[in-house]
DNA sequence: TTGAAAGCGCTACCAG
DNA sequence: CTGGTAGCGCTTTCAA
């Protein structure tokens, strides 16, 4: 190692393209550009050569000339659940529909790996972020910022007015589930969530509340920090009550199998004495028997929507700072009954039978 | 738009650094990289401005500048099983902790695409690639070896002796589980594989040959083109039969799947009458009833082996092409269960009971 | 210890 | 239409 490296070894520059065709560098990068027209005879020339040699150009001395990466970086805490799965190659399929590639890095729900992955993502100079934020995304979101890079964030509603969003009309969902829960004959309907102090959560209790007013029904909510046990009282302790809720409503997959198997332990049977539905839909859902409720974000449609708002903020197009809410699919299956208006609290299954 | 963007606007140059700090770029430089002394005076005055003008040096001229990108590039068929998503985030992990980024693509099966993807890249000048291959990745492989990318081959064994591999042990693994059922009584074994063509169904199929004739285990094989329908009516036929099989083996989650719902359909009790194994650990094998037994591949270990591997070529570290072949973790759960010696086929529950 | 400058490979400007 | 060349931002050599 003498001196530093000499050019990558072994790889063709355009210089050795002109040469090959005997005409400058100039006249190649036209060709290969396409925007300067060049005769016929010399174009021939070029593309003989290139072919011949293999020539790629040197996407780092090309990006350093024009600033932009055409790269664009995603970050999601994980790809272990069939949503972000769905988003992840949805947005590398637009991307690449596009012309633009994808540098995907993970957060683990980290707020600390998060700002880590922004910054280097920023180092490479992503032309634009799509952000699936963790709980405190705050310092990412700052650095963001103040780099001016462009971003959108997707999929977690967050307090922050600097940046496009994409979410779920959670409250519209919310809404629609109790809706629904509540023509089956649901009066009590029981919401698990992660911690109210979240804004998804927020939304969510929104909807519940309209909902329940709107439709007489009750609904009472535990806050379950990750503590199973917690949950486990909290779930026996509601569900031995008097008028105990006939419905559970779980605010993610995680949750869900969690609550069944909880539910299974406490020997309380679903969907004869609870309904269940859950947020999110995990590969699984059609699975376990009975088949579970779901309430199933448009992946696919919501990496739409935040490529079209990055591109813009991209390209410098001036609009105000922009929120989308999309609708959610909600699909009673097997773990949703209807309850009987005469006798109280009897069930009556309406899902497909049970024929596995 | 009047010229060429002179710079990517807004973000500081080291010249602005070196302004700032009433230096010279190199010394700027110099304290950066910490491969040349700088007086404090200097350096404080330095890193002062650095700090104050949250200066990230340009990643593009740095690898235009000395050639090699610290990026590595990751290509899979996709993220959706648990398999490959705890790869993909233990590579991330291995890359991070090793100052290297990743840049992820996936080539949905696709032969075609895993070609573009890989082509892409070598044009973003990845210094390695890791690829989870496509069935047939010939011309991917051709690429990388023509353009002399290291390169390695996670998870399929691939007949091309260009390049390291790091793969299951699969012939190990499928002897192990034949040991296993033999010692649970079972006398005849179904494996269900996508195509007997395939590299590694052969390693399976050569375990389950020795393994068999050691134990004195018949088997007979099902070639699962895709097609469920066949598989339905082959699955129905076998289990008919006098002398029908006790045990079926099958080769990814999906096939497990599949079957889980055929075994339902055909009404054969598993494990009463049939006991399944599947390679791949999906998700969901503990929530179905009975608990899916498993093969489990060591992502995280598959992993850290390639990227040894790699960094190894990408150092220029003479050696041999290796294959790394590792262990499989076997998982009998409650989808298998125990033959009676004595009554023919006569089975026996061994899982802990269906507690769910 | 410091700074000046060459040059990585490319694009786009401008002169011919 | 073509070619020469400046310069993107950086690292590294070399001379002071």
């Amino acid at each position: 190692m003498a001196r530093a490296r000499k050019a990558t070894p072994g790889r063709t520059r355009i210089k050795d393209v002109a040469r090959r065709a005997r005409v400058s560098v100039g006249t190649v990068s036209h060709v290969l550009s396409g925007r300067v027209q060049v005769s016929d005879t010399l174009r021939a020339r070029v593309q003989k050569a290139v072919a011949a040699m293999g020539y790629v150009p040197n996407f780092h001395a090309q990006r350093l000339r024009h600033g932009m990466s055409r790269v664009i970086g995603i970050c999601m805490p994980h790809t272990s659940t069939a949503y972000l799965n769905l988003a992840s190659e949805a947005f590398e399929e637009v991307a690449s529909r596009n012309g633009y590639s994808v540098m995907h890095v993970f957060s683990r729900h980290e707020p600390a790996i998060e700002l880590d992955r922004i910054k280097e993502l920023i180092h490479y100079r992503a032309d634009g972020l799509v952000l699936f934020p963790s709980f405190t995304p705050g310092e990412a979101l700052e650095l963001a910022a103040r780099k001016e890079v462009p971003l959108v964030i997707v999929d977690r509603p967050t307090p922050d007015r600097r940046f496009d969003q994409v979410i779920l009309d959670n409250r519209g969902a919310m809404r629609e589930v109790v809706r629904r829960l509540a023509a089956l004959g649901h009066r009590r309907i029981l919401f698990v969530c992660q911690s109210t102090s979240r804004l998804v959560t927020q939304h969510r209790l929104g909807g519940l509340a309209d909902a329940c007013k709107r439709h007489g029904v009750g609904s009472e909510t535990i806050e379950f920090q990750h503590d199973a046990a917690f949950l486990r009282d909290e779930l026996a302790r509601a569900l031995a009550r008097k008028r105990a809720p006939t419905a559970l409503v779980l605010s993610n997959s995680h949750q869900a199998s969690l609550a069944l198997r909880l539910l299974a332990e406490l020997r309380v049977d679903c969907p004869g004495e609870l309904s269940v539905v859950a947020f999110d839909d995990p590969e699984w859902s059609t699975l376990v028997r009975p088949a579970l409720s779901v309430v199933r974000q448009p992946a696919v449609a919501m990496v739409e929507a935040a490529w079209d708002l990055l591109i813009q903020r991209i390209n410098r197009v001036a609009a105000p700072i922009r929120t989308v809410a999309l609708e959610a699919t909600i699909e009673f299956r097997g773990s949703v009954a209807g309850v009987a208006k005469a006798a109280d609290s009897r069930v009556v299954q309406i899902g497909r039978p049970s024929s596995l």
